[in-house]
DNA sequence: TAGATTGTTAATCGATTAACAATC
DNA sequence: TAGATTGTTAATCGATTAACAATC
């Protein structure tokens, strides 16, 4: 069995924060940058920025820092971006529809290369890269002949498990979750949710009960 | 000085998991639910469920577990969603036009009642019940005339520290931030970030160097 | 060299879970 | 009553932070 050291779950997400940072620091032409500058901006404790490195390995000099782009390659490949990847949304509705012309998407290595739905009105009209709204019945010959390794959810919360399960079926092995529900699937398919609705409220429980 | 148990922040956003849960068991007519049952239907323990809702109370009965509605009105007082909350959206791309149209908003009592863009040629364009879209000169005054309490990011993320300042100035105390840049605000303001780049590098760092 | 900053250890802090007496 | 399930305590587990020797 290979030792493997534990990675906390929320050092990952900082990566991809770290990630983001140093490439608007690359665009500022900005050559090294140490962690207390990098926890700054990031409002954390540099000590965190050190250690969540230090999972992967020793990637700065003592007394100078990271460099800037070397530190962003490194990171590009602990985060599997070092190459891109091909996504399928499911739902054409507004933000199904906003993710598949999200830019962010594109330019962090995300090719949206379909777009499904069940309203046949919707059939064929085409939302920006990921070409025409696609009938559900294509989905897993697109996901299998294009090899898309990552599914997005944007249906409403009573269609999402049946959704799953088809993404699931034509071998998807990633989905981003939109809908308001907790999906089941097989343990080596890895789903990360967004409830926009829960985020309100975690803002709303800090404010009730003010002036 | 209060003795105030300090609540764990993952409880606050489990809570509005519970709560969406519970509505769903309200449609469906159920009476009662006990931590079990929602535990699994989360995929979370049951002792978890049990001492999240502890730190505010005691809700339930022994031998039988809650009741549905009894429960759900509690979280909606917990939550501070026992009444409806304001909302204005800046940006109005893809995006913004999609939270904006979200119906999930609507039913959880957050009422979208502006829409912001700095780009003249989107003025005046109706976005559902947030209405048309309006310049950023009357951000600050609609805040105030219709007493909105919180503010959504929708907009590229050089712009977003920015709009920020603008809503704070207006006097917007919590801030839902889909811009990939971390915001400096004052600490009397709650801000929730969702950067959905992030959301696909955490999947990708765990599909990485798979077959 | 002197000053700065890393990488890492150990201590602390925070969150989850098991276990069980209380009680419906 | 017997069975079920709560609310809570204490133990465990996981994540963050301070501190500092190593070293550029």
């Amino acid at each position: 069995m290979g030792e493997e050291r534990k990675i906390p779950k929320p050092t990952i997400k900082r990566l991809a924060v770290y990630y983001r940072c140093l490439s608007e620091m690359i665009s500022e032409g900005k050559m090294y940058v140490s962690s207390k500058e990098l926890a700054k901006k990031l409002k954390i404790k540099s000590s965190q920025v050190r250690k969540d490195l230090s999972y992967f390995g020793e990637f700065g000099k003592r007394g100078v820092g990271y460099n800037v782009r070397s530190l962003a390659t490194e990171l590009r490949k602990i985060l599997g971006i070092d190459r891109r990847w091909r996504v399928v949304i499911v739902g054409a509705g507004n933000l199904g529809r906003a993710i598949a012309n999200y830019p962010g998407l594109y330019r962090n290595r995300f090719d949206v290369v379909a777009i499904f739905d069940k309203d046949p009105s919707k059939f064929g009209l085409v939302i920006g890269a990921a070409g025409p709204v696609r009938p559900m019945e294509e989905l897993e010959s697109v996901v299998k002949s294009k090899k898309v390794e990552i599914g997005v959810i944007a249906v409403p919360a009573q269609a999402a498990q049946d959704v799953v399960e088809q993404l699931v079926k034509a071998g998807v092995k990633g989905i981003v979750n939109f809908a308001p529900v907790t999906l089941h699937v097989p343990g080596n398919v890895i789903v990360e949710d967004v409830d926009i609705t829960v985020l309100f409220k975690a803002i709303t429980f800090h404010l009730r009960k003010r002036p």
